[in-house]
DNA sequence: ATTATATCCTGATCGC
DNA sequence: TGCGATCAGGATATAA
């Protein structure tokens, strides 16, 4: 299930080959992807590869009457782009959706469970508004903390919030969650100023990280050249249901939120903030 | 307005 | 061995 760090894995392996290449043809395999319109990208030229919050964008230059057209390619669970250089074979074209021939290769999109989406975007589409880059210079804690203001929403489904930040998923929301150490129950707008500033560090620090090992692979994840990822071992709390917790060895817990397993450390990760007065103190303790 | 739920889709897995 | 039921989840549409 591709979140930002898979999908800044696949758009890093990509941008190499296909910077300056020339777009020749593209086949839509799946009728769901025939709202593209590719015709606008054809003829031009890789500029640059890079990823926006989940998806991996492709800017052409020089493509007919329009400068700049991009192409967007959103992922969603279960979709993959292999660069094939000419001469070289793919195994698997069973659930090949749509092919871009370029200049020495072609780029395949492949997946099985069909919800990923391709569209090409010219210069004058307006694109909806986006939530944050949780790795851009602008992610602060104080940002945060005015994006979280007056939110009654629970922190974990907030976390999967497009609107908000951009590029979380289920995996890497209730592993943030416990890096930060805050309850996914807890009310998103909640968070004192303290604990604001440990879910912007985590938000960094588990992307980064999860980066580095090139993401990860927990079902069916593959990066441009059709390797898993390596950061499915890391996971401190995702999938480990009744594991010891890494930090204190209590077993981790699973439950579900919007239709979605969430797990946490129920000792590491408090419902309450450390220091918050559970019951009133009775009159016997009070002095 | 905000938040919750149903929906799309298919392969893998589970229980009988 | 087979078979139906269940699960996985990103984003959007619809409901509350």
């Amino acid at each position: 299930m591709p979140e930002l760090p898979e999908v800044e894995s696949v758009a890093r392996q990509l941008a190499p080959r296909l910077r300056g290449r020339t777009l020749r043809q593209v086949e839509l395999l799946d009728p769901r992807l025939h709202d593209a319109d590719p015709r606008p990208a054809l003829g031009g030229t890789v500029e640059r590869v890079a990823r926006a919050g989940k998806q991996v964008e492709l800017r052409f230059r020089g493509a007919g009457q329009c400068r700049t057209v991009r192409l967007l390619c959103h992922l969603r669970m279960t979709g993959r782009l292999i660069w094939l250089a000419d001469g070289e074979t793919v195994h698997e074209t069973k659930h090949l959706r749509a092919r871009l021939r370029f200049e020495g290769g072609e780029l395949l999109f492949i997946d099985p469970r069909r919800f990923g989406t391709l569209r090409f975007v010219t210069a004058d589409c307006e694109l909806p508004a986006r939530g944050l880059e949780p790795l851009s210079r602008g992610c602060t804690p104080a940002r945060l903390a005015g994006l979280l203001a007056g939110s009654r929403q629970e922190l974990k489904p907030w976390l999967l919030r497009q609107d908000r930040l951009v590029g979380l998923g289920n995996i890497y929301a209730s592993e943030i969650a416990f890096q930060a150490r805050l309850h996914p129950r807890r009310r998103a707008g909640s968070l004192r100023p303290e604990e604001v500033r440990r879910l912007c560090d985590a938000v960094r620090r588990v992307l980064r990280r999860a980066i580095r090992f090139g993401g990860t692979t927990f079902s069916d994840f593959a990066d441009a050249a059709g390797r898993a990822g390596r950061f499915y071992s890391m996971l401190a709390v995702y999938d480990r249901e009744g594991r010891p917790c890494r930090r204190c060895r209590t077993p981790v817990v699973r439950f579900v939120q919007q239709q979605r397993s969430t797990y946490c450390c129920p000792a590491c990760q408090p419902r309450r903030p450390a220091g918050t007065v559970v019951a009133k103190p009775s009159a016997r303790e009070t002095r």
